[in-house]
RNA sequence: GACCAGUUAGCUCAGUUGGUAGAGCACCUCCCUUUUAAGGAGGUGGUCCUGGGUUCGAGCCCCAGACUGGUCACCA
């Protein structure tokens, strides 16, 4: 492995504290008793407190020294003093092992009482401290000025995402961030728990991967020499549970889709879907609204969020629209009772590219899409959509082109996604078998596969129930203010890093070479080779950079040695 | 997939017509007892993304590629 010099001088420091017979990774239990947040809330003068944590700076003044050290709620300064440390004659705790073979980023316990600087800052005088744990690799270090400008910020979406670690550890902000997720999610389980509805688990390898349009990740399993599908979503098997006899069944659930990545698609994602029976969609308007205003509350103790230049409000109620109407109101074209050549003619006319596999639904949708989508940045509800692309969704009490069907828009996205649930078994056999006529037809988009354990299901019965979906990741992003979903996963999809090769291919050639003559004259060498002048410096340079090979001039010229 | 931008020290970034690779911070050495983005002095540190080409000479110019970010398209 390549070192830095700056690891190089960190392995050093370890083995000489080693060497001095302190353990750089003790095993025992560190008796912490406060954290920086805690001295900060309960400040008392001379308080004795025991803390741990990271060393994120130092300032030292001879016998003299603050630094700062960050725990999990935060930080907190501590001052080092030489003889408050070293009672006796032997400085070496303070001069050596604190001032020289301590590090930024390492782990230290304290002990000490609490007083308050000149300049009011409320700190840790060490009475004693315990090397915790070395760290071997130096931080970034963004550091904030008086006027609250940041430094050498770690701010390369790249490095952040692969060193999610490091990131978390100089960068709050990102912290943060996961505190909200967390904060909506236990949000979410408390309003839903409250009204007694049933988290469950689902499968995530399935034998048929249904419940949304879209392409699986496939695996294969070894004993039943099967093909398994990740999940793509968790619907069907939720309204398994409400046949089963749950009145509300709710799950938070990691989904895979092998589509492509950027911004707003991660390859795996997390949707919570919640089914209620004896309820229909009007009713799960009223929910979602309140469902999402107590989030936003939990999270950021107001029902506003700013996202980019909008201020959006999460308070109850939210506009309700039907897809006509929205259609009508932003195009003019009223899209009832129209045929799917009127619909194609109008779309070509507003100048949406269109092609013959796209059904009266899909054009609808491309409309949509094209003209309305957009324009909602307020959370609106999007209702009644064609029943042609809404395979799970009940047929329209009133108008049986239509389905019970919401989408809440926010920003121009959807965010949530909630039917009056198709109970009707002959009519969902029915939606299925149109979907893979579409499927055979082109749309790609359409459910090529029927369940048909689905079908049994519904066969034995379903209650009237209502179901919604709400992406998870796309609300926190809202939540946080992130245009970027990258930003409120830990652990986004990345490619592979490149690997670092130790000797390149015309390295090893030129040493193989010298090896049979050693030592050998540079130009000779350097013809035998037959690199190009350009090849030729980077190998040579390679090689005496890694001490592999040495270049000497003696009276005879230059000569190339391995060494 | 298309277009735009980027890739130089551990971090953030400069880099002249193509002529010995730079700054600040970090790091190392020394001085400094209540400081605070970063006190003072001196030093170390480089695969200039990769490969090829042009050239006496390439971080810079040309070609090809990799990776990253952004915008759009696609996708929910």
């Amino acid at each position: 492995m390549q070192l830095s010099e700056l690891e190089i001088v960190r392995r050093e420091k370890l083995a000489q504290l080693r060497a001095m017979g302190i353990n750089p990774y003790p095993a025992d239990l560190f008796p912490v008793n406060h954290t920086s947040k805690q001295i900060k809330q309960d400040f008392e003068e001379g308080k004795k407190v025991i803390i741990a944590g990271r060393l994120m700076s130092r300032r030292i003044q001879g016998k003299a020294s603050f630094a700062e050290l960050q725990d999990s709620t935060g930080r907190i300064q501590v001052y080092f003093n030489r003889d408050e440390i070293c009672d006796g004659e032997d400085k070496t705790l303070y001069n050596e092992v604190y001032k020289k073979l301590l590090d930024i980023g390492d782990f230290i316990g304290i002990e000490g009482e609490l007083f308050t600087t000149q300049v009011g800052e409320k700190t840790v005088m060490v009475k004693n401290f315990k090397l915790l744990s070395k760290a071997l690799k130096p931080l970034p270090q963004p550091r904030v000025d008086a006027d609250g400008k940041v430094h050498d910020a770690f701010t390369d979406p790249e490095q952040r995402y692969r060193q999610r670690y490091a990131d978390l550890v100089v960068n709050p902000q990102v912290k943060e961030v996961f505190m909200k997720r967390t904060k909506l999610f236990n949000a979410m389980r408390t309003f839903f728990n409250e009204r007694e509805y049933f988290e469950v688990e689902t499968p995530i390898l399935q034998p048929i991967a249904g419940g949304a349009a879209a392409r699986p990740f496939i695996t294969h399993h070894n004993s039943l020499d099967i093909p398994l599908y990740m999940r793509i979503a968790n619907e069907l098997y939720l309204k398994r549970l409400i046949v089963g006899g749950f009145d509300g069944v709710y799950e938070f659930s990691k989904n895979f889709r092998n589509e492509g990545m950027d911004r707003t698609h991660n390859p795996e994602f997390t949707a919570m879907e919640i089914y209620v029976s004896y309820k229909d969609y009007n009713w799960m308007m009223d929910f979602c609204e309140q469902l999402l205003e107590f989030c936003a509350m939990e999270v950021n103790g107001t029902t506003e969020a700013t996202f980019g230049e909008h201020t959006i409000n999460f308070k109850a109620p939210y506009a309700r629209v039907t897809m006509a109407d929205s259609i009508k109101h932003f195009t003019g074209f009223d899209i009832t009772g129209k045929s799917e050549d009127e619909l194609r003619a109008a779309c070509i006319e507003m100048g949406i590219t269109v092609d013959k596999t796209m059904g009266k639904g899909k054009l609808i949708d491309e409309i949509f899409g094209e003209k309305c989508e957009g324009n909602y940045i307020q959370p609106t509800f999007i209702t009644d959509y064609p029943k042609e692309m809404s395979p799970l969704c009940k047929e329209h009490r009133d108008n049986p082109e239509l389905t019970e069907r919401f989408e809440l828009m926010v920003c121009g996205k959807e965010i949530a996604n909630a039917y009056s649930e198709l109970n009707d078994p002959i009519d969902q056999r029915e939606r299925f078998e149109a979907q893979l006529k579409l499927a055979e037809k082109g749309d790609d988009e359409a459910t090529a596969f029927i369940d048909y354990d689905f079908l049994r299901a519904l066969e034995y019965g379903m209650p009237p129930t209502s179901g919604m979906g709400i992406g998870m990741d796309r609300l926190i992003m809202y939540l946080t203010n992130n245009p970027s979903i990258q930003e409120v996963l830990f652990f986004p999809q990345m490619r592979p890093e490149k690997k670092t090769v130790a000797m390149s291919e015309d390295e090893k050639a030129v040493v193989k070479m010298l090896k049979t003559s050693n030592p050998m004259e540079l130009n000779a060498l350097k013809e035998a080779s037959g690199l190009s002048n350009k090849k030729w410096d980077k190998t040579i340079k390679g090689l005496t950079k890694n001490k592999i090979a040495k270049v000497e001039k003696t009276e005879e010229g230059l000569f190339v040695s391995v060494i």
